[in-house]
DNA sequence: ATAATTAAAGACAAAGTTATCTTTAATTAT
DNA sequence: ATAATTAAAGATAACTTTGTCTTTAATTAT
């Protein structure tokens, strides 16, 4: 459904509204652990969220590292989405017409056009701090290790 | 959702399931036309549904072409994702886990896996000809051409 | 001030996807 | 038989995505 890039970008956002906080950045090397991703890439990624702490926050240098403020807690997942230019998938047409629409549909759209509603609520109402509260129940799991 | 190549693929059987008989078979000229899709990467592609008339048929020569079997146009649309390598794509989980599953489930899989039930019975349940048809009645289109 | 630590920036490499072009094989029509 | 027509097969190129590595800039602690 996503690129790889965004998929890091999701799973680190979310680390990273579950450990940090102002007093307590966390490092590239840590998140990528705990996700599970390659380090440099993903500080690459995360280079795309930090630009006026849009999602999240950087600091650089002793005791800097990376944190959520509450505000951006708050923010639906789809705020990552549009971050990382991947939030237009939720207009592609699933047989690759330039645009799904209701004005020129393929054969697939009158059905998925309910899915697609689905996906678009779900994205918009799911919070980036509802999803760190998962992780912290142990109801859900951020990382990738095959058992 | 889907990659080009997948897209071209549904587009195209699509086109061959509306136009096509067994006399009257197309050539992989018009379908890349009536679909407008590159003509050399369609047929590569097309390789992919053709083995055994396992989506469509193809025969070589002066009045070949490529057209498809009654029994195919019943085949539903997973069938397509299938021969195209992409059906593992309703398994994937929407951060990137490993796997999508009710074991170790991601922090959006809770809410996800009913968008994605609904997403598999559509691709098992809708058929290659009842999308043809919807192109027959004018109410659905193929291609691409921005207006 | 200096050294240490951290993310940012940039250059590059590896792999995957998309696309093109040429040659070959099968089939038909003459 | 020969020529014409069509898809199949194969080589290769262009582009995108993913990933690594090195250098730079910012911040802190000494
Ligand atoms: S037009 Fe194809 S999914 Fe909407
Ligand atoms: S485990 Fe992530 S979507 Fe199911």
């Amino acid at each position: 459904m996503f690129s790889k890039a965004t998929e890091y970008a999701l799973r680190a956002t979310i680390y990273i509204a579950q450990r940090s906080s102002v007093d307590n950045k966390l490092s590239i090397h840590e998140i990528a652990k705990a996700i599970d991703s390659p380090v440099s890439f993903t500080a690459k990624i995360l280079q795309l969220l930090t630009p006026g702490n849009k999602v999240i926050s950087a600091v650089r240098g002793p005791k800097g590292g990376f944190y959520i403020t509450e505000q951006c807690k708050k923010l639906p997942v789809r705020a990552i989405l549009i971050a990382m230019g991947e939030s237009e998938i939720l207009d592609k047409c699933v047989l690759g017409l330039n645009k799904c629409s209701e004005a020129k549909p393929c054969p697939m759209h009158s059905q998925y056009k309910h899915i697609k509603q689905q996906l678009i609520s779900l994205f918009e109402t799911k919070t980036i701090q509802q999803l760190a509260e998962d992780i912290d129940d142990g109801t859900a799991f951020l990382n990738v290790k095959k058992n």
